[in-house]
DNA sequence: CGTGCAATTGAAAGTACTCAAGCCACGTGG
DNA sequence: CCACGTGGCTTGAGTACTTTCAATTGCACG
């Protein structure tokens, strides 16, 4: 389960009443302060100290990288349940915004650790979530290496319409200039990539938010390269 | 520490003397065998199931993934004391070929894995390690993503030239071929941007694999984006 | 001293970017 | 209730950069 499923609320990766590891992250929860964002609003940036680390309860967050002359890279989308702002440094990598009004948990970094490491199950899950977030991270990686904006594109869309698995009616809880900084893109030519997916009847837009997939073979035709 | 460190034999992750993990980690290599590769020889594919896990003795190997229509993207370089074939997923993600002749330990990825879940200090150890892993995915991503040509190039040999950490001479492991498909773009722009260095008086080259670095400074100003 | 492969250079073509307008939905104030 | 402004999205024209295709050079090896 990706990260923007959960966005939609969908699922819970931790903290949800399913995983066996229950009593362990009630432990953990119990160090937890709560704290709530609106929409743009900034929980840390990149090469701050990191005494906390975080889990999206609502909303949805972006974790972003700055260049000298102001171009973004978005590293990731988290929704609910996403544990996120820790890495094997005591510096934030990244900035975290939230894109939509959030609300978040709170960990201490130490603690959080600690416990993990005190707990095989724990260390198991979290080493799970590192490892796909690897794995989602080198997919990325090939798609900002080889691939065009059209198939750039219509992957994302792709992606977006399985996470959030009910065939109709996406939606995309970013903003264009979002879509742009996670793709390697920029604005103006994720729109123009999106018009030719809807000239080509590959999807149809309700509204710039709101995105349906019309036929499903021929994006992907389109996510694998077809010209 | 990272790969392009270790593809010189300089350091040694796992395995060494170092580390505080050592019992631990001779229970791992007691369950190993191993394995010679000749440069260019492929250990697995993508798809493949994934039995096994490996980790480099000697030698040089690389990772990549292949697009329907023969593009690559490498996704990692390892060395002497790295450990990989590893994921969340019970199938290889990437193919693996040796760039050098290579000594490779084989593990059975479900000892080892066993054996990691139960130390402490082994299970803290891998996380680190993915988490590390994790964070130069997204330096990549970033790269890719947000760099033109040339800046991608000085910045993969500023970070070479970090990793083998003696200012003089350093070696490139990998061909042209392979330069390019890290940096996700093709071979005669890699080679139309060392040009470039060169021409701006950054870097000189002994030979096609070996270049010294004779001003930092302007390099880095490249990486960070200077006309 | 050829042979063959890797690396380099050149010219033409293509793709995404920049800059510049328009468009559209929405909220505000007259 | 409607005109107006704002911000996000879309479209267009020209430019810059990377790729593609095509030689050429350089180097190791027989």
């Amino acid at each position: 389960m990706s990260a923007l499923a959960r966005m939609n609320g969908d699922a819970e990766e931790w903290g949800s009443a399913e995983t066996g590891a229950d009593k362990e992250i009630s432990k953990i929860a119990a160090n937890a302060t709560v704290k709530r964002l609106s929409s743009g609003e900034t929980l840390y940036v990149e090469g701050d100290r990191a005494p906390y680390c975080f889990q999206i309860v609502s909303g949805a967050m972006k974790e972003y990288n700055t260049l000298e002359d102001g171009r973004r890279q978005v590293a990731d989308f988290y929704g609910p349940g996403d544990l996120f702002g820790i890495s094997e440094t005591d510096h934030q990598l990244h900035t975290a915004e939230a894109i939509t009004d959030c609300v978040v948990r709170v960990y201490p970094r130490d603690t959080f650790l600690r416990i993990v490491a005190g707990s095989q199950e724990l260390s198991q899950h979290l080493l799970d979530t590192f490892m796909t977030r690897l794995h989602r991270a080198r997919d990325r990686i090939v798609m900002l290496g080889r691939m065009g904006a059209l198939q750039r594109v219509a992957t994302f869309l792709r992606r977006v319409a399985r996470d959030q698995s009910h065939s109709e009616a996406c939606t995309l809880v970013m903003s264009r200039q979002d879509m742009a900084d996670h793709l390697g893109l920029t604005i103006e030519t994720v729109c123009r990539s999106l018009t030719e997916l809807k000239k080509r009847g590959a999807v149809s837009m309700e509204s710039a938010r709101v995105f349906t997939i019309l036929d499903m073979h021929r994006l992907e035709e389109i996510a694998a390269g077809a010209e």
